[in-house]
DNA sequence: ATTGAATAGGGGATTTTTCCCCATTTTGGA
DNA sequence: TCCAAAATGGGGAAAAATCCCCTATTCAAT
């Protein structure tokens, strides 16, 4: 496991933009495009196989069987030392801090000037991020909302995600906290959304990673 | 919420023995035995009710519906504050081990000295531990399996372990780990017995909570 | 006055988890 | 060399979790 500085791999599914992406990554000096793969599984597969780490991986957001969201959450997981810079067609704010939140060091619209796009890069690469007016005003926006308790809970949502934290099952915590199975399960899917996470570990982890509950 | 340092609690299933500790615990001077219940589900229902907490809980092992294990394992959680003297009719290691794990302050066998018994209460209620030799020497003999790393994993075990604490489904994680779905299931419920867990958010805390996985 | 959030609950279906049983092959020690 | 543990996989069934849909009440804020 040993990570080349040098080496940069496209996640796109679009062959036409993978490859003049390629073009114009390696005319800007030093850098090689060991690897165009086609949707975040490939990449996955590619990393397992692999016993080199690349330098940056250039990831676009729309992308069939598994789309840049999920690859960067599992990029953000196995390899946070890997830097994500994200292209994409649109500007959406959600996709945009999405992206963000799991780590990515730029967000940058595949239509920009090729000087943009070097120095967006050069500057990932090197350890740095790349910001523009755009992404700048969206963190900021972001870390206002943050720093207000996150979301904040209730105190039923909080005395159930507590108990979500224990072996019990929704039978049982339906039953310690006097609600029907039924209410219970409106509360977990709530908070599912609320959180953003597929099943009761993601919740249990969210909880902890944000200091809902402690261990 | 107060603490009545002379209020007993007694969880045992068998009148006879209920009555007989009662009048044994009451006639060893300022205490009363404030509630009299035959299993760990009534003490739930009757800590909820309520508001003041019992200054020690006289805790049976053998019991139906909410044993005493699952009962102190719930107190442990819920009342750490509450000193439990937990009295059993056998002495096997593991049923030892599990309640001193979970918090008890001593464990007495029924058939013990009424003089044993009492001193047993005294030491407990006022914040103390009740040793026997059997309890030393089973902690003495625990304490030396947990120092070497608790129980140690294989390579192959930990690597599933992380993966449970992701949102992956287990036939996710068997893509991951190029296993079969049945294989991971064995994993699964190996490590369930290994840490003496219930479910897979058991297993998630668990793991955090012994360092096996970082947040 | 009305709207929205919090609270509580139901029907019904699919997917996942969990729990038993079992077998084979490989591998590292005693 | 032989045994135990690790690693792998299977059948089958019950329980739990998950995901849609939907309703009603209360209470506070606009």
């Amino acid at each position: 496991m040993k990570t080349q500085d040098k080496h940069i791999v496209i996640v796109d599914d679009h062959l036409l933009v993978s490859n003049s992406l390629k073009r114009l990554v390696e005319s800007y000096g030093p850098y090689t495009v060991v690897a165009q793969l086609s949707n975040g599984k490939e990449l996955v597969q590619y990393l397992g196989d692999q016993s080199d780490i690349p330098g940056l991986i250039l990831l676009d957001v729309k992308m069939p069987v598994m789309d840049g969201k999920e690859t960067i959450k599992w990029l953000h997981q196995q390899h946070p030392e890997i830097p994500v810079l994200v292209l994409s067609m649109d500007d959406d704010e959600r996709t945009i801090i999405s992206m963000l939140k799991y780590g990515a060091k730029g967000y940058i619209l595949k239509d920009v000037e090729p000087e943009v796009f070097k120095k967006a890069i050069e500057d990932v690469i090197h350890g740095g991020f790349f910001h523009t007016t755009k992404t700048s005003n969206i963190l900021i926006k972001e870390l206002s909302e943050i720093s207000k308790p996150q979301t904040s809970l209730t105190d039923r949502e909080l005395e159930f995600l507590k108990l979500c934290c224990t072996e019990y099952t929704y039978k049982e915590i339906a039953s310690q906290m006097y609600l029907s199975p039924k209410t219970i399960d409106g509360y977990r899917e709530n908070l599912f959304k609320k959180f953003d996470v597929k099943n009761r570990i993601g919740l249990v982890m969210y909880a902890l990673r944000n200091g809902y509950i402690r261990i």
